[in-house]
Parts: C-alpha cells; sequence; structure tokens
DNA sequence: CAAGTGTACTATTTGCAATAGTGCGGTTGG
DNA sequence: CCAACCGCACTATTGCAAATAGTACACTTG
C-alpha cells in the first residue's frame, strides 16, 4: 500500500497524508487500528523519518489519526466521518475544474459519463462497515 | 482583465497562462489578434516582464500563440482548438477527484447536481463563434 | 532494563518561483 | 533613415518550501 510517486511533483508528505486516508476509507487501516511507526514506514517507503512525522502531525491536527508517546499512532474512531466531512471543501475544487472544461467546449454528457462510470466502478469499494467494530489490540489507547 | 492573486499560492506564471487561455476562449483575445506586449502587460499586472515571458514562452510551446519579434505576440489562428483539446487532459484530473469523493461518500446525486449547475451558469459565456473572422490588422503575421 | 515508540529540535541541501538588470537583433512608423 | 518598441536570451540573486540528516529526550512495552 502507499504508493509515493516522488516524481509527480506533489510534495511527498502530502501524499502520504491522502494515501493514509484513502486506507482508512477502504477500510484497510480500521479505526481504532495501530498505524506503521515512523521509523517502519520511513523504512518501507524509502523516504526521511521526518517526512513522515510531518504528515503523522497533520493528520493528528486534522483528528484523523491519535498519538501515544512510546506506544505507537492509532486510527482515530470517527477517522473516516472526519474524512468524509473534508470532502466537502474538495467539491468546491471540483466546480472550479468543471468550469474551466464548460468553457472549454467540453460536452456537459462527457463530464456526466465519466461521473457515472465513476461510481458504477466505486461501488463495491467501501467495506468500511460501522457495525463491525475492529479488534482491540495491545496498549492501544482508544 | 487577467486577475492576478500573487497570495493564492499557485505560482504566477500559470495564473497569467490560464488568464490568457481564458481569454481567447471567451473570444476577449481573438485569434489573429495581438496581445499586450511583455513590457506592457508587466506594467499593467505590476509584474516582472520576466515572468510574462516565461508565460508567453510556454504559450507559445504549446502552439497557441505566436510571436514575431520586433513586432509583437499574436494569438494562433488555430488557438481555441488547441485550447480545447488539451482540455481532454483535464478531464483525467477531473476523474482523479470523482473518483476521491465517490469513496468518501459524497453522493452522486450531489456531483451530478454541481455538474448542471455549472453548465447552466456559464451557458451565455462562449461567444467565440468560428465564422466571424476577426479583423486583420497592422503587420500581423499571420 | 533494553528496545521501540512519538516528539522536538537544528542544520543543510535542493529545487522552483520570482525579481533584477543588461544586451542583442528585428520591426515599426514618423 | 532612425528612434522607439518589440521579442528574446542571458546571468545573478532572492525567497521560500520540501526534504534530508542527525541528535536528543521522554514514554511505553515486554
Amino acid at each position: 500500500m502507499l504508493l509515493i510517486d516522488k516524481l509527480s511533483g506533489k510534495p511527498v508528505y502530502e501524499q502520504i497524508i491522502e494515501g493514509i486516508e484513502k486506507n482508512i476509507l477502504m477500510g484497510i487501516y480500521e479505526p481504532g487500528g495501530v498505524l506503521p511507526s515512523l521509523r517502519e514506514l520511513s523504512v518501507t517507503l524509502g523516504i526521511n523519518p521526518n517526512t513522515i512525522q510531518k504528515s503523522y502531525a497533520e493528520l493528528i491536527r486534522r483528528g484523523i489519526i491519535v498519538s501515544s508517546p512510546g506506544s505507537g499512532t492509532y486510527v482515530a474512531p470517527d477517522a473516516p466521518d472526519r474524512i468524509r466531512e473534508a470532502a466537502q471543501e474538495k467539491l468546491i475544487k471540483l466546480e472550479d475544474l468543471v468550469s474551466d472544461l464548460a468553457l472549454a467546449g467540453i460536452p456537459k454528457s462527457d463530464v456526466m459519463a465519466m461521473v457515472c462510470a465513476v461510481y458504477v466502478r466505486s461501488e463495491g469499494n467501501t467495506p468500511s462497515n460501522p457495525s463491525t467494530t475492529p479488534i482491540h489490540i495491545g496498549g492501544n489507547p482508544l
């Protein structure tokens, strides 16, 4: 998981943030579950620990993950909800992009078709069922 | 025209590129017409001439505008077509964004409604009629 | 107690955006 | 013709953010 493209121009720490959020939404990282440690993820991704820490710090600021010094970092219980709320802001970016396409003459039907296709494709990718509470392991503070 | 926001985080030279493309699509800059000179636009926007030049150079590379050293810079005859073709790439970015929103649980209906709203709003903003060929003035090389 | 954890620093490198300044050669219009 | 303006091509510099590197400290776990 967590593919990082150093040549994409997008800051690495942002890619990590988005990757973790995506994993949480897809149920790979479950609420209450433990995240990879800074140093472990650092080795896995081949990225400096400080860069990982920067991503974690931002996610903590957003209340999506919580840290327990000396123990580890964990997914907040309401992480999916918080991520979904933040997604509302992305709708504005989407609006700007669509506005550009409309001006450029891209037919409305093309955009609509694309949206439909995406939603059909993503129909089976939401296994994060809130009723199946995650298993509590170790010194998890939650 | 050409509003530049130095605090937006977006590079100024990109804002200039997008602004000029938008003006071309809206018919404010007509194919074959002359663009403001580097120095003139520099003064108008309060931006260093080299930054303007960077924007112009990129637009030239894309074949959207052409330059005639000593004379001026002009909108390419097929500029609108080229811009529209390039817009196809933006569809991919849009697809990624919609994919994110779908994963975050934004309902398809919300996205659809937003797309409709944008297209309804932008219905009167396309006065760039290809049949009305622009007037040829001065030393225009086209 | 040893190992692993998050946290907090400082210093340095790297790349990009933007500015500043100068000069060259071509075009234009009086 | 020629002064004025044009695009174009340099170099140098500044500022900023991302990323790396390294160290140290306090805490938790087994």
